[in-house]
RNA sequence: GGGCGUAUAGCUCAGUUGGUUAGAGCGUUACGUUGACAUCGUAAAGGUCUCCUGUUCGAGUCAGGAUACGCCCACCA
């Protein structure tokens, strides 16, 4: 500085503006080397418990949605902290099972014949790591306060011991078996899947119209999409009501191209209206085929290997993909001109979620939890947790009632968390581990028995699947409780996460929770919106339409990224927004600029009268107390935007616009218990705005929070104790405070009016509004500048 | 086909239990100010509160229906 004896105090603390790069750079660096979000369990103080979803590695591509969804989760876990809660806030990572190996497939374009299985899982753990740390440098640069020394991550040792666990304590209950069933099936990813996993895409296909001989010698023509499965034909369908084929009843059915029978039946299941009235049932190509297969015992012929090839019951067409022998069989039927005709039509498959495959049936062995069978549980149990937004709920609901199987947990792939069984390869016991030796890997270590206990065999070997990502995150609840030994955390207090994974994480969640300790695994669950692009379309990896979160936090700094995420209600859908960004700079802004003002007059008062309180002390204070309660009620109910709001138009309207303008004669003035008294409340009211600000932007507002703090006080913002509405002032009456702003807006309007500067004193002045001058003449007048009411 | 959500000013959104002339911010326009303020102030323009029907003394708000968009689920012969 050239000159410093001319700066006023202030101004050496303050410099004129914000940078919120250096200021947000060193508290981040302060709370990370404090330890402050670190979790340390009190006896008596009573904790709060966030089990925040841990995400895949697949980390190259956070942008505005991730942030805005752990964002607004943020929001509240702060203000429970400043609450007085002990806060737990852990961060997990689900580095184990499909997402990631699909993750680490793609990124390095794995051939798998090409990479052995430890160089393959090496590659996995490789990204993991990385995704932590790329997590990790975002979520501390955004300032998300999660307590970094209790990460997990889901393949590590205690969640593979809890997962363990928890599929032996389901085993002890009898409420998960092996048994071979038409399974969903991943063709492309070569495992089975869950109900979970299917998305419905729709494609452009050809609707097939062929020919079928029937025991008149006559044809019937049967529509189909998937011509290819005609060698597993086991019976055609019509309804028993439909005039046109009641003939054909008993009878058979010639399969063309194949040229074998099948018996033609009857159900009322089958639509006259659909297709032609006549269905032909395979086993499976879909959900129709498997619930006639299942009602009337129908042969099975199983056309589609493990790897989405045509089986040997295809004949020519045996070792196609299944969209070569549909083309292939298309081609034959044709030219023997058995295709009656072809219609394009647009037809929705059920796919795969992770690489978009339509899914098939196939029969497998495969491990499942009893879910099917008890739905009203679920519905009771789901009812029992504080949904956040309520409707939310619904999502549960529908998903609970659309449920068709039980749950598959087995997955035929490498990098996961392993069952602890070891199989007799005679007689198929199931060789279980005890208790205390989890978690085991049995591919490593030996059953604890030699010989199989039920048929004496000594042929054992190790369950070669491994576990569904969702049989391992469902675990959070109570894998949380073990990271730091206290039972009483569970169930956990709030679940944040966004609504698509409702029917996963979070019923897979409720239902093993119910399975194990008959609870609910959390209290609350906080289900966030998506984040859109300024267009309104969905951000995604595929559009490309984001921005790389880092680049954000760069260019705006963390409290304005944050203060944006508060835009839309809990569960709204939000549109990014720089204009919105924008403006959570401005308000850092103005409080840097309020700060400035306060201190400058604060550091150059060097009396200590007595302070005397005025009414407009008294009309901030009653308004500062509203604000509060209002803020607080707003927390509570997890509706951060509300408490934004109120907040925002204390501060801005109330507190910047008219207190400050109203106390600046009495801080200039000569009398030193009215200035006191106004600096007072000035600074007390401040530090609460600062507090009340702090859950969203913690940035800006610990920073001040240091000028404004009592000695006493905590040395951070963080932890110090959430804004309580204290009455004060009892004797100064402020019932008709109102008429002393109307009379100041009154001069106000009338001087720009008539193009006189607010600065500028005029002599006189005829009121129109009805004010009591004995009260607030003063304040009016010095306010207004005016010198004489008339 | 079933369910849920959203629909208010050019844009982003508030509108509590139905109660006068429907609000804010941003943007636009005009004038003014600029010694806490990469500001600020005063004002203007801008809305048949998606549509229809009903309940009511009175509906943005309640009921029924419709439309559009989004999401969940089902169906996909």
């Amino acid at each position: 500085m050239e000159n410093p004896e001319k700066n006023t105090l202030s101004e050496v603390f303050f410099p004129k503006s914000y940078d919120f790069k250096e200021k947000e750079e060193k508290w981040r660096k302060i709370w990370t080397d404090t330890k402050l979000y670190e979790f340390n369990y009190q006896e008596g103080k009573p904790t709060f418990t966030v089990d925040t979803p841990p995400p895949y590695v697949s980390a190259d591509h956070l942008h505005a949605g991730h942030i805005m969804s752990y964002t607004q989760a943020e929001f509240i876990v702060r203000y429970k902290r400043m609450q007085g809660y002990n806060v737990f806030y852990p961060m997990g990572f689900d580095d184990n099972g499909l997402p990631t190996e699909r993750f680490v497939e793609k990124k390095y374009k794995i051939d798998k014949s090409k990479i052995t299985k430890s160089e393959f899982i090496d590659l996995c753990l490789k990204e993991t790591e990385k995704g932590i740390e790329t997590y990790r440098n975002l979520w501390n640069s955004l300032g998300i306060s999660v307590d970094w020394s209790k990460t997990y991550s889901t393949i590590a040792p205690l969640p593979t011991k809890v997962s363990q666990w928890s599929i032996l304590d389901l085993y002890e209950k009898g409420l998960i078996y092996k048994k071979e069933l038409p399974i969903l099936w991943c063709p492309f990813c070569g495992t089975a899947i869950s109900q979970s996993d299917l998305e419905t895409k729709e494609r452009d296909s050809k609707m097939n119209y062929i020919k079928f001989g029937l025991s008149d010698g006559s044809t019937g023509i049967i529509a189909t999409t998937r011509p290819e499965m005609l060698p597993a034909c086991v019976a055609v369908y019509f309804n028993p009501t439909d005039e046109r084929y009641v003939h054909l009843k008993d009878t058979e059915a010639t399969v063309p191209l194949f040229d074998f029978k099948v018996p033609i039946r009857t159900s009322d299941a089958v639509d006259k209206e659909k297709g032609t009235g006549l269905m032909m049932v395979c086993t499976w190509g879909d959900q129709e085929d498997l619930e006639k297969w299942r009602l009337d015992n129908l042969p099975t012929k199983n056309l589609i290997t493990e790897d989405g090839k045509i089986t040997e019951l295809g004949g020519k067409y045996q070792g196609m993909g299944i969209e070569e022998a549909r083309k292939a069989v298309i081609t034959d039927l044709s030219e023997a001109g058995i295709l009656e005709k072809q219609e394009s039509i647009i037809q929705s498959v059920n796919v795969h979620e992770r690489c978009d495959t339509p899914v098939e049936f196939v029969l497998s062995k495969q491990w499942f939890i009893k879910i099917t069978d008890n739905k009203e549980k679920w519905l009771e149990m789901g009812k029992k947790i504080n949904w956040f937004p309520s409707h939310m709920f619904n999502n549960y609901e529908i998903w609970v009632d659309s449920l068709k199987w039980d749950w598959c947990i087995s997955r035929q792939r490498y990098y996961g968390v392993p069952f602890p069984f070891w199989i007799c390869q005679d007689c198929g016991e199931v060789i279980v581990p005890r208790k205390e030796d989890l978690p085991v890997n049995p591919f490593e270590q030996k059953p604890p028995v030699d010989i199989c206990p039920k048929c004496a065999s000594k042929n054992i070997e190790p369950e070669k699947d491994v576990m569904d990502t969702w049989a391992t995150s469902s675990c959070t609840p109570f894998l949380l409780r073990e990271i730091v030994g206290k039972p009483e955390l569970f169930p956990v207090d709030v679940r944040p996460n966004a609504h698509e994974i409702i029917r996963t994480w979070d019923f897979y969640s409720v239902v093993k929770s119910t399975m194990h300790f008959n609870s609910v695994p959390f209290k609350n669950l906080m289900i966030s919106g998506h984040g859109l692009d300024e267009q309104g379309r969905k951000i995604s990896k595929r559009l490309g339409n984001y921005t790389p979160s880092d680049k954000l936090v760069e260019e705006y700094g963390a409290d304005a990224i944050r203060y944006w995420a508060t835009g839309a209600g809990l569960g709204q859908n939000l549109r990014f927004n720089p204009k919105e960004i924008k403006k959570g700079k401005q308000i850092s802004t103005k409080l840097w600029n309020v700060a400035r003002f306060i201190m400058m007059y604060d550091q150059s008062n060097n009396n200590s009268a007595e302070p005397a309180f005025e009414h407009a002390d008294k009309w901030i204070s009653e308004e500062l107390n509203k604000t509060i309660e209002e803020a607080t009620k707003h927390f509570e109910g997890y509706e951060y935007a509300k408490a934004k709001m109120a907040i925002e138009e204390f501060f801005m309207s109330k507190f910047a616009d008219y207190y400050v303008e109203f106390v600046k004669y009495r801080l200039n003035g000569e009398d030193d218990a009215s200035r006191n008294a106004a600096l007072t409340i000035l600074k007390k009211t401040f530090c609460n705005i600062l507090k009340m600000y702090a859950p969203i932007i913690p940035f800006i507002t610990e920073e001040l929070y240091q000028y404004f703090k009592e000695e006493k006080e905590e040395r951070t913002i963080h932890t110090s104790p959430w804004p309580k509405v204290i009455k004060s002032m009892e004797q100064i009456d402020i019932s008709d405070f109102n008429e002393a702003l109307t009379t100041i807006d009154e001069i106000r309007k009338y001087k720009s009016e008539n193009q006189i500067s607010l600065g500028a004193e005029i002599p006189e002045y005829k009121l129109n509004t009805k004010v009591n001058l004995d009260k607030y003449g003063l304040l009016v007048g010095k306010v207004g500048k005016v010198n004489r009411f008339i």
